[in-house]
This record gives structure tokens, C-alpha cells and sequence, in this order.
DNA sequence: CAGGATCCTTATAGATACTG
DNA sequence: CAGTATCTATAAGGATCCTG
């Protein structure tokens, strides 16, 4: 992920960038499933996304969380107690882009049900 | 693309459904780009596309286009003249989900640049 | 429990060459 | 002009095993 795509820019001031980081990040598979997860019922536990996922391997849904947490949608807390826990919950930018989300997912639930 | 993801739903009644479709369409490289070009300057051909997408190469365009049609969002005109002349434009879906990508697009730009 | 490391398979994109 | 077919390279995801 991440590539090298370039932002392509037209003499006419249009600009395009297909791939910029957090489209780069939300095009990963189950991407945006865990962010709406994380939404919906953060502060949660990796366990309980996998659950919530039942498709997506384990590390699947933790290279998808590291992503994000790289891209600043979502951080991660961990407390030191045995057996540990972690817990995930989305930034003030993560809600940010999950609400920009909605128009798109709408539209899918509208179409496909 | 169009894998076999399931839409998972929750006890509670949440429902993902993180590669439906449309979404799976929009997540190949270039897509979001293809449309919005298509939206901005159609009725556009083949070859004006390519040109806006420096960094795509001719069978990918193909192949984003073969997507985006299969999936409703645009539709290809081909006039019989020599040489032959073909141009793509956005269906009223194409124009609605294009639409509904503004948000995202919005906040890639406020944030990158 | 939470996940990193590894290996393997499949998807996806790019290059090149060629047609209606 | 507007592609498609084919091939190759790479990226992404899944399964399994292992650890702090």
C-alpha cells in the first residue's frame, strides 16, 4: 500500500488524487468494515472486531488496524494488566472521514436491499 | 474483483457490507478517477481519459471502464464513423455516486494540500 | 488476549503487441 | 482511434504457527 502514485493535475486546474493516503488506507479489504466497527462500538476490543468480521482473517483485520492507526483515524490504548487488553476508538479525524463515509454506504444499502 | 466477501450482519442488526458492488468497483485503482473525470468532462473518449490519467496505462483505463459500465455507473457510445469515435458518459447512478464520493474527496483535499 | 512472522495463493496492474 | 490479448511483476490477503 502507499504506492507511488502520483496527484495528476490538468492544465485546466483539475486535480486528481486516486490514490492519496487515507483512500490508499479505506481501499484495503474490510477497511472500511473496521472503521465502522470501531465507530459504532468503540472503545472495542480486537477480539470483538474479529467477531464482527467473521470473514476477514486475524491478520487481516491487524494489518487494517495499523493502517489506520498510521493513518490517524484510529488509535490504539493498551493496558498492562494479565491477560492484556487493547482497545480501539476512533480519532477526531477517523470520525471525521466515517461520516464522509455515509452518502456512499447509504447508497449501497439502498441499492443492494 | 467481485469476491465472494459476504455481507455480515450483527446479532444487533448492524450490517457490513464492506465489498459490495459498488464499492468493490470504486476500490480498483484509478476508479474514483475515471469517474470523476467522466463526471467532469463527459461525454469524454477513450483517449482524453488516458491523457488525464498520465500514470494509468491504456488497459488499465480499459479495464476501469469495463467495471464501471458492468456495474451501471457509465455508458460507452460508439458512433460508426472512421475513425472511429467512442465516448463515455456517467448513467444517473454513475452521477449519484459520484456525488456521494464529494465528502470524501473534500476532506482528502483540505487535508493534503 | 493480542497480534507478529512466515509461507503460500490469488488479485491486480503494467508492458507489449496486435486488431476492427 | 479504441481498444483487447497475453504475459509478467508485484501487491494484497489468508492460513498457520508462535510469542509477550
Amino acid at each position: 500500500m502507499a504506492d507511488s502514485t502520483p496527484t495528476t493535475c490538468d492544465a485546466d486546474g483539475t486535480c486528481y488524487c486516486p490514490l492519496a493516503s487515507v483512500l490508499d488506507t479505506l481501499s484495503g479489504k474490510y477497511a472500511m468494515g473496521v472503521l465502522s466497527i470501531v465507530d459504532a462500538h468503540g472503545p472495542v476490543r480486537f477480539a470483538e472486531i474479529e467477531r464482527r468480521l467473521p470473514s476477514a482473517s486475524a491478520s487481516t483485520v491487524s494489518t487494517r488496524l495499523k493502517e489506520l492507526r498510521e493513518t490517524g483515524l484510529l488509535v490504539r490504548t493498551q493496558y498492562d494488566e494479565i491477560p492484556p487488553r487493547v482497545e480501539y476508538e476512533l480519532t477526531d479525524d477517523g470520525k471525521d472521514v466515517r461520516g464522509r463515509l455515509d452518502p456512499l454506504l447509504d447508497w449501497v444499502t439502498e441499492t443492494e436491499r
